[in-house]
DNA sequence: CGCGGACAGTCCACAGTGGAATGTTGCTGC
DNA sequence: GCAGCAACATTCCACTGTGGACTGTCCGCG
């Protein structure tokens, strides 16, 4: 009722986060805690929660009857269920394509502004990334062994793939970017 | 001054949108028209800048002399041109490593919680996504022809290693998921 | 002339990020 | 049995980023 900072009333349906968190609860109650959790562990790079949209969310949706408050844990935990509005929502939700993915990737605004940096910064900031990458896609290769749910799976092999597509990418970048070949302009 | 909704005083030094606004007033004096357009231009699907975000900080960073108001234009319009303060802070900047990227996939999302998702739409979305994928793909190996600047080549070439493995990924994905293969659970 | 479309900027609500602050509980070593 | 530390759990806040609505100006064209 009150309608300050709600996950949408009505409309134009629920945001990415509740809908996420709505998905989350379809399996059963959770806190706050669990749901960034939950999140973090199944989609980790590529998908991103926090703590403060969570807590948000939920307060807003229970507002709004799509989760409903179960009796306090332990150290103040608070757990909520989806409640039937709640289902219907992500159900609603669940029935519109998606929005396009955004990819926002600072290194690759260094190297569009490239011609105002310094070259050891560049060369600094690739190798860094690279090494990052590369460490990103051992993990993911190594977790994706051992893992059942296809939908799981076709997280992680998302991340095998985009991590090698990055690492060839690294690879073609031309000598006067990866190491001082020109030296300035 | 007054210190409302500032590109940062001091300290932790700029954020991404106002160096890189820095990055392109180094070229030459625009108006945030401009830059949002250069931006646009430059940087297209993995970088983004929006006019109010650009507006914001340009009004904040010649408040603190990092930028500084020549006179207007035609239609209003407020060019702005780079000061030696503003020089200095955008190559503090780029003097440290970016940050990793953020990649925001929804319908990564969906996937994941797929269990919970009709099939039917499971399927629409992901056609409709790898349809637009592939006209992404099309455009960049068209646009990469005819381009000069090697850094401008280097983020249209991520761009394409991206598509493609996107692309090789949509292909990977198992029949249950992009058809009507195991009903449900 | 007059009017439609590109240009240019403002404003606002919402979404998302990250860190500081606060308190609780369980465990481990003594 | 208790001191202290790590993990658990929530709150709050400032900043960053997104998208749409709204206003106004100027250019070209019929």
């Amino acid at each position: 009722m009150n309608g300050r900072r709600a996950s949408q009333d009505a409309q134009h349906g629920l945001n990415n986060t509740a809908a996420s968190l709505l998905g989350f609860l379809h399996e059963r109650p959770m806190t706050g805690w669990d749901l960034v959790a939950a999140a973090q562990q199944l989609m980790g790079d590529f998908w991103s929660i926090t703590r403060s949209q969570v807590y948000r969310e939920l307060s807003a949706m229970a507002a709004s009857g799509l989760v409903e408050e179960l009796e306090r844990g332990k150290r103040d935990r608070r757990p909520y269920a989806i409640t039937d509005a709640g289902r219907q929502a992500f159900a609603a939700w669940s029935a519109v394509v998606p929005a396009e993915e955004a990819v926002r990737f600072p290194l690759l605004l260094m190297l569009t502004l490239g011609r105002h940096v310094a070259r050891e910064h560049l060369v600094a900031a690739v190798e860094h990334h690279r090494a990052l990458h590369e460490e990103r896609l051992a993990e993911y290769e190594d977790h994706v062994q051992g893992t059942g749910d296809p939908y799981a799976v076709a997280t992680l092999n998302f991340g095998i793939h985009y991590e090698r597509a990055v690492l060839a990418w690294f690879d073609d970048l031309p000598d006067e970017i990866t190491t001082g070949g020109t030296p300035r302009e």
